[in-house]
DNA sequence: CGTTTCCAGTTAACCGGTTTAGCTCTTATA
DNA sequence: TATAAGAGCTAAACCGGTTAACTGGAAACG
């Protein structure tokens, strides 16, 4: 198997060049080639600079990874932890990291994040290991094990999307102004009514999107109401179940996710509501998906590629001596419009003639002003 | 940054346990200690054997993927070359080979071929900068230029649910089986008139799907006609859209891929078709989201997450020295059933009143038997 | 004129494993 | 009784880079 200089049978085995057959043709020490080649400043004749650079881009010369990550202690790879890979929204944050960690030349490994414990382990494995130098976590649920893992074995790490207020490692975007864009939008169709699918609340991104929509509602003096906790289709369709059986239904509903959204589309048709007509929905999050639903659903647009963009800068910043410290990603989010959404087809059903909308049957409350 | 035996500050970096660290605590060489933790077959006590194991397991040694790299030629690691991540086929399949190169210690690079010169660039930097030892291709169309690359190069590599008609690297499935079961379903259900609408005719899984498509239909003695030629939703809806236009549309679609799926009930919903009171929809690939579809889809299951997994076992297999042969994959299709499928509403569509179906208004033809 | 500084490089150690060659001691064999 | 054959281990080279330490000569400096 060793294919160390001349290998005489019929078959000759095309070998990478190494630093040191670059530096025999540039007539140097593999020292200078190497110091030469890795750009430092040093005090050396162009012309001795020059053959070095020609002699590798002549070999079509690659440093071996393993031999440099050996000597540095860096293995130039990362780990990114999603929850699952078939849910867009992460396949759009790997795409980000993904393309952006090969610009850099850096290698990144996904792991999905079935079982807590499990991606624990993986992890930790791949630190201990020596496969990578740095964890981007798009997984976290407030009492992950891995964390608290990263943080004893001081392996850099941010937190991506899905964040952990305080550590200083979270790489976000104003979902807030995701939300506040979506209330403006209904209420400038003449929306009075609305309500939002929110996440689990213990993500900072459901928060955040729940914070930015109920403060934008309130300050239009809107009745609004918040109503799920699960990003899913299921969630999506129970939490829009719930809002078609209040006595007075919300005209227009924004989700905080295609999926959840696409399960409000699936109860609605079950229902035999339509839309826009019996209400508008709006989700946030654009994805090609939004054109083909029935109707096509308008939706408002985010970073997630520039996301895992930045997820992989910082933490290359962090590999590389920085402090950890928080970024927020630029978020010029924009509505796509499609069909989902229209003025409300019965302008009184936002302001009931029977006045007061109390009480509600299931255990939803409106917020807001009742004029 | 050398933390080389003791660092006398206050902050005790946590520093990974390497080969000398076990050997020396179980009093053997760091050569020994080596060969015993591989597994090697040899004469030792096994006293020793038992001190050297326990003492790696005390010490929580993980072998340093850098320096065995170095040594022994190997990376450890593979590339997965697929089209996009947000399409959930290719999803499941990098879930699967993913899954199973954990279990094999294998790290895995997940790549998006965005475009085939630059995809082909980044997989021959991975190569020669010794980043992985084999290659899994799942996007690669015939004039693609990676595979002439690999060859020349001698890399290992295997394609996946794509594949390279002669190349002896073919990692694949069945999948005329699932279009065989669709038409057996729908001719069960009463159909006698469908279609099916097909991916890029120069894949090989199309025509795989085509075959079995044609071939058992033809059996049966039912009219059927193939469209399309993408995958994508897009393609999913010009090809529904064209068997719409049809003087004598079937009474039955059967789709390719899920997405085509979405496309079709896109322009059925467009055009006011019902579903599945106008036709039956049926598509090959089962996933959540199909469940949540308008009205939800039935659909055919494929071992997409074991074609990934075989994928990975049949390139470690290479590189472990097997010569490259075809893989495929066991499919045990399964029908699906939700609400997309029904007996067809009017029997006398499947065999029109006025005998031949002909002339076709565009250039879509039947074929098939007319009673 | 002797010493220091700078230029333009070279030598050799090292990263952490794997692997070949070899060494010592015991036991079986001729 | 000499010797060959294991059993049971160790020493050291090696993988392909990086980097600290060093060298020989020319120029600058006091």
């Amino acid at each position: 198997m060793s294919s160390t200089g001349d290998t005489p049978l019929e078959t000759a085995a095309p070998t990478r060049a190494r630093l040191v057959d670059v530096a025999r043709v540039a007539g140097v020490s593999k020292a200078l080639a190497s110091r030469i080649l890795n750009g430092e400043q040093l005090p050396i004749r162009p012309e001795t600079r020059n053959r070095v650079v020609v002699a590798a881009r002549g070999l079509d010369y690659r440093p071996h990874a393993a031999a440099r990550s050996l000597k540095r202690g860096e293995t130039g790879a990362l780990s990114l932890l999603i929850p699952t890979l078939t849910n867009p929204v992460f396949a759009l944050i790997s795409r980000g990291a993904v393309e952006r960690a090969l610009e850099r030349d850096v290698a990144v490994l996904l792991i999905e994040d079935s079982a807590p414990a499990r991606a624990s382990e993986l992890v930790s494995r791949l630190v201990q290991g020596g496969r990578i130098d740095g964890a981007m976590l798009a997984s976290v649920q407030p009492e992950h094990p891995l964390p608290r893992t990263l943080e004893r074995l001081r392996i850099p790490h941010v937190f991506v999307h899905r964040t952990v207020p305080g550590s200083n490692r979270n790489v976000s975007m104003a979902d807030q102004k995701a939300s506040a864009l979506a209330v403006d939008y209904l209420a400038q169709l003449g929306h009075r009514s609305i309500a939002h699918i929110a996440g689990p609340r213990l993500l900072t991104t459901t928060q955040r999107l729940v914070e930015g929509f109920s403060a934008r509602a309130a300050e239009l003096g809107l009745r609004h109401v918040v109503v799920g906790d699960d990003f899913s289709e299921p969630g999506g369709a129970k939490a829009a179940g719930e809002l078609f059986d209040l006595r007075v239904p919300p005209t227009a509903i924004y989700t905080g996710s295609l999926t959840q959204a696409v399960g409000a589309l699936h109860v609605a048709f079950e229902r035999g509501l339509r839309v826009p007509d019996d209400f508008s929905l709006i989700a946030s999050g654009e994805l090609p998906l939004a054109n083909y639903l029935n109707p096509p659903l308008t939706s408002i647009s985010l970073p997630l590629a520039e996301l895992g963009a930045a997820a992989v800068d910082a933490l290359v910043g962090q590999i590389a001596g920085d402090e950890p410290r928080d970024v927020v990603v630029e978020t010029h989010p924009e509505v796509i419009v499609r069909s989902s959404t229209a003025p409300p087809q019965d302008p009184t059903g936002a302001d009931p003639p029977a006045g007061r909308a109390r009480p509600v049957p299931v255990a939803v409350e409106w917020h807001g002003l009742i004029e």
